[in-house]
RNA sequence: GGGCGGCUAGCUCAGUUGGUCAGAGCGCCUGGUUUACACCCAGGAGGCCGGGGGUUCGAGCCCCUCGCCGCCCACCA
């Protein structure tokens, strides 16, 4: 006998551990089965499960789940990712709260050690979470990005591209982290709004002919301008261009260029130029050959090319000293505060700077274009497809992509140094020194590039470099491309965009066929989850709470397309009671002796409710496989929730009570094993959205003689016959069922006392429906609540009336009801259906209507106005017959 | 500045190609000793589907326009 619900805190790690026991997770080594394959978005190692990844891993379960029992050979391929600068920070924090000394007092190798230490004592617990959430990854499989075979690609990569000119150095301007001292890449900028000032500076002319007003926020980058801009149509300045003005404190002349640039319209419509410090100035620099004068250093101080008043002084401080300055020397011409968007870094949060060094690039513009006709002809598809143009905006105008960064956890750049400065680009130290023995004709010394590669390079490897790459493997073989990616929209540009390239040049092939982008999750307030904000929701504490199967549930559900995700407990609670439901389900079956017959065949049923119960599991099953072969997640988790909800409780359950307890013996043996067969079917479906509680079940409900074979995780998904479908019975049932729902409104309308149990008598119906009427008797007397189903010409004297698909039916309560209140139901029925009446004489007397619309709508609604019609008819002789009796 | 998404019952959301589409869950109200389940059962109230205009025999569903809300990209010297 089952306990009185599912307890989740004790079975979910003995599944769990007979799952993985069992091997179900590894793919089936049958060579004829499909293969399914998805590779995890890797978690950072520094990474506590969030929210997010439980939604996003939830989803991919259910797919893999899915396709394993549909036969595939079915891999999810899991792993984590290194995740460069969060990792580096982590420890460096560590390493300070300790009070030790920092990175760089520790030195490289003493400090990359060290971040390893770290990964082996903390960098597993997100694997072990996912494992809690019961994730179903092949864990044999496990990668880590920074791990020898990994690496080994990234290097091979490297190289490829380098050979290729794919990646080159170059010397240019960067976004550079002054925290964090290292170049990053434009997307790891982002724009934040800040208070700031505008200031006119008025730099002198030469020939002390006047000035010329220039504006600008930065005020300190003007140590570095090497020219002023106007635009060369314009008047005012057209007579001083090629003139120079002297730059204040710093004395340079600089020359008044012609560029188009300057806009007219901005400010006094001449601009300072700083080549080496602005984006746009750079390109400015670059058409008119102008110096490039960096002022800052790595930690945004003023360097030694400035003035030596301000050499040392952090940028902000020397904002300040330089326009105070201009105020002393009388050339501050005005001053308003603003709000203006200024790049931080995302992760650093400072204000980064656009900064001139040498860097190593990737020239992602020849790398985009077979990846976005990949995605035009549909060799991969994303779903909800209109992500596809967030994707190709932004890969129709990449940028090169700056992929050194000056930090030591990563893959170091495979590059050496010979004496003269000249680069050797090689996969390993000893091929590099080969080459450079050649070239020198003696050994030199080399020395490897500082530097490491942006973590996003090993990610876009990810898919291939998993499965063995550039060895030819036999899982490489069989499971590239993988078949669908799960993410989120936020990495469609730093992830997706770059393994649909590097994908793409290395393979041949896309990556994946299928990129699934699943909804960011919010708080119940719609807010954005965040530590500061105090509102994140631990999804183990959750799973503490509720339970594995209820969140997943929750997360599937929810996860409706295009749209953030909103998640409260409440909801949680909600499908919790959802599995309890179903336990309870099968605690009733299992009373009741509903056992899985061996041979029984679902048929050959003779009852109709089995008939019927029949046909809606099929549908079911129909339903929740066409959502989950889309990626319909919500759909499959509704279609799941109606049905055993709904459908197989509610009402199955209720009416196959009737039959169970009565003593027809044949039908109670067949409604047993249907009982039983449904759950069977059941349990399977709703496997791969709730794996733990099915998995209990259909291990507890294994009763001696039931034909199973070993765990759920591995059983067969369902495919059943279109000949389940039975459209007579369906009819029969769906009678049944619309006059008890109709009775029962009846009854509570007119406040029928639960306990009464009156006659239910069939007035005016058709032979059939007396037939079915009879023959459901029992079922209906138990969920209608009425005595005995008697069949007379005429209502009895005192009754209820309503009308379900043109039979009259009467319960006969006579003493029990008010006649008043029953006249005041009626005259509502009846004014309800007038109203339909009138809406739909309407339309057909519409000339316009029957004439262009199609003939099937029309039929409809001449149907539809004869039924309410007749229901009409039938509740107005009700109501006059309760007249007469006064 | 460019683009995307949203605005449907008190709340969170479904509503496929325009024709019972006005729905679900939660919340609320009423009733319930119906031997699987109170994490339950039965019933009920509640919405000019953001505003306006248009196309159509017919529009949450298509077009135009306006209004809010959110996000992304670019940029403001």
């Amino acid at each position: 006998m089952l306990d009185k619900a599912f307890d989740p805190k004790t079975a979910e790690p003995r599944l769990y551990a007979e799952w993985e026991a069992s091997g179900a997770f590894a793919p089936t080594p049958d060579p004829a089965a499909p293969a399914f394959s998805m590779a995890i978005p890797p978690p950072n190692i520094t990474g506590a499960l969030h929210i997010g990844h439980a939604l996003n891993c939830t989803l991919q379960d259910v797919l893999i789940r899915f396709a394993r029992m549909r036969g595939a050979a079915a891999l999810w391929l899991p792993g984590t990712d290194h995740a460069g600068i969060a990792t580096q920070m982590v420890v460096e924090r560590q390493l300070a709260a300790e009070g030790n000394i920092g990175r760089r007092d520790l030195g490289r190798d003493a400090f990359v050690e060290r971040i390893w230490a770290w990964k082996a004592r903390s960098g597993g617990m997100i694997v072990e979470q996912l494992r809690r959430l019961g994730a179903s990854c092949d864990w044999s499989r496990e990668r880590f990005t920074l791990d020898e075979g990994l690496s080994s690609a990234v290097r091979k990569v490297f190289v490829t591209l380098h050979r290729q000119k794919l990646i080159y150095r170059d010397k240019r301007l960067v976004n550079w982290d002054p925290h964090f001292q290292t170049a990053i890449s434009d997307l790891e900028v982002e724009q934040r709004e800040v208070d700031g000032c505008y200031w006119h500076f008025a730099y002198p002319l030469e020939d002390g002919s006047g000035e010329i007003v220039v504006a600008t926020t930065r005020p300190e980058t003007m140590l570095g301008d090497t020219a002023v801009a106007v635009h060369p149509k314009d008047e005012r300045y057209k007579h001083q261009v090629g003139k120079c003005v002297r730059l204040p404190i710093v004395g340079r002349p600089i020359p008044i260029v012609a560029d188009d640039y300057a806009d007219p319209d901005k400010g006094s419509g001449a601009v300072k130029i700083t080549p080496a410090h602005d984006f746009n100035d750079f390109k400015v620099g670059q058409r008119h050959r102008l110096p490039m004068i960096s002022i800052l250093d790595t930690f945004a101080r003023v360097n030694d090319n400035a003035p030596a008043d301000y050499r040392g002084l952090d940028r902000l401080a020397a904002r300040k000293k330089v326009v105070e300055a201009f105020e002393a020397l009388g050339l501050l011409r005005g001053v308003e505060n603003i709000r203006h968007v200024v790049p931080h870094g995302d992760r650093s949060g400072v204000a980064v700077e656009p900064y001139l060094t040498d860097q190593w690039w990737v020239d992602a513009g020849t790398l985009a274009g077979p990846a976005i006709a990949a995605v035009e002809q549909g060799a991969t598809v994303f779903e909800p497809r209109n992500w596809e143009k967030t994707y190709f905006e932004w890969m129709r105008n990449i940028e090169p992509w700056c992929i050194s960064r000056q930090l030591w956890w990563g893959h170091r750049i495979p590059a050496w140094y010979g004496p003269d400065g000249r680069i050797f680009v090689a996969e390993t130290e000893a091929a590099a020194t080969a080459v450079a023995l050649e070239h020198y004709g003696r050994a030199e010394p080399l020395r490897q590039d500082e530097d490491v590669l942006d973590t996003w390079f090993s990610s876009a490897l990810w898919p291939f470099s998993t499965l063995g790459w550039p060895d030819q493997t036999d899982d490489l073989k069989r499971f590239y491309p993988t078949d669908t990616l799960v993410t989120g929209f936020d990495i469609i540009f730093f992830w997706v965009a770059r393994m649909m390239m590097m994908g793409l040049h290395f393979t041949g092939q896309v990556p994946f066929r299928r990129v699934f982008i699943n909804a960011l999750i919010r708080d119940a307030e719609g807010a954005k989850m965040s530590k500061s904000k105090g509102n994140v929701m631990d999804p183990l504490a959750l799973v503490d709470a509720y339970g594995a199967d209820a969140l997943r549930f929750t997360l599937t559900a929810m996860s409706g397309q295009a749209r953030d995700i909103k998640l409260s407990t409440q909801r949680i609670e909600g499908y919790r009671n959802f599995g309890t439901k179903l336990w309870n389900a099968v605690r009733f079956c299992e009373m009741n002796g509903c056992i899985t017959v061996a041979g029984f065949d679902p048929g050959a049923a003779r009852e109709s409710v089995n008939r019927w119960i029949r046909g809606e599991t099929l549908k079911a099953a129909r339903a929740v496989t066409a959502a989950l072969d889309t990626c319909a997640f919500d759909d499959a988790a509704g279609a799941l929730y109606r049905f055993i909800w709904n459908v197989y409780c509610d009402w199955y359950l209720e009416v196959a009570k009737a039959i169970l307890n009565g003593d027809d013996e044949a039908a109670r043996a067949e409604t047993r094993a249907m009982a039983a067969w449904v759950l069977q079917v059941v349990l399977k479906l709703l496997h791969p959205v709730m794996p733990f509680v099915t998995e209990d079940l259909w291990a507890k409900t294994a009763l001696p003689g039931a034909p199973r074979d070993g765990l759920l995780i591995a059983a067969a998904w369902p495919d059943l016959p279109e000949g389940y479908l039975d459209p007579a019975a369906e009819a029969e049932i769906g009678f049944v069922l619309a006059a008890v729902t109709e009775g029962r409104s009846v009854r509570a309308e007119l406040n029928l006392p639960p306990s009464a149990r009156p006659p239910l008598v069939l007035v005016d119906a058709s032979p059939v429906q007396r037939e079915i009427f009879h023959a459901h008797a029992a079922a209906i007397a138990h969920t209608l609540r009425v005595g005995e189903v008697q069949s007379q010409g005429a209502a009895p004297e005192g009754s209820l009336t309503f009308v379900v698909e043109g039979a009259t039916i009467a319960l006969s309560v006579k003493g029990f009801i008010d006649v008043a209140a029953e006249r005041a139901r009626l005259a509502k029925e009846i004014a309800g259906h007038a109203a339909d009446i009138d809406r739909t004489a309407r339309k057909l007397a519409n000339p316009d209507f029957i004439a262009r619309a199609p003939e099937d709508v029309v039929e409809e609604n001449r149907q539809r106005l004869a039924e309410a019609e007749d229901a009409r008819a039938r509740l107005e002789a009700a109501r006059d017959r309760l007249a007469a009796l006064g």
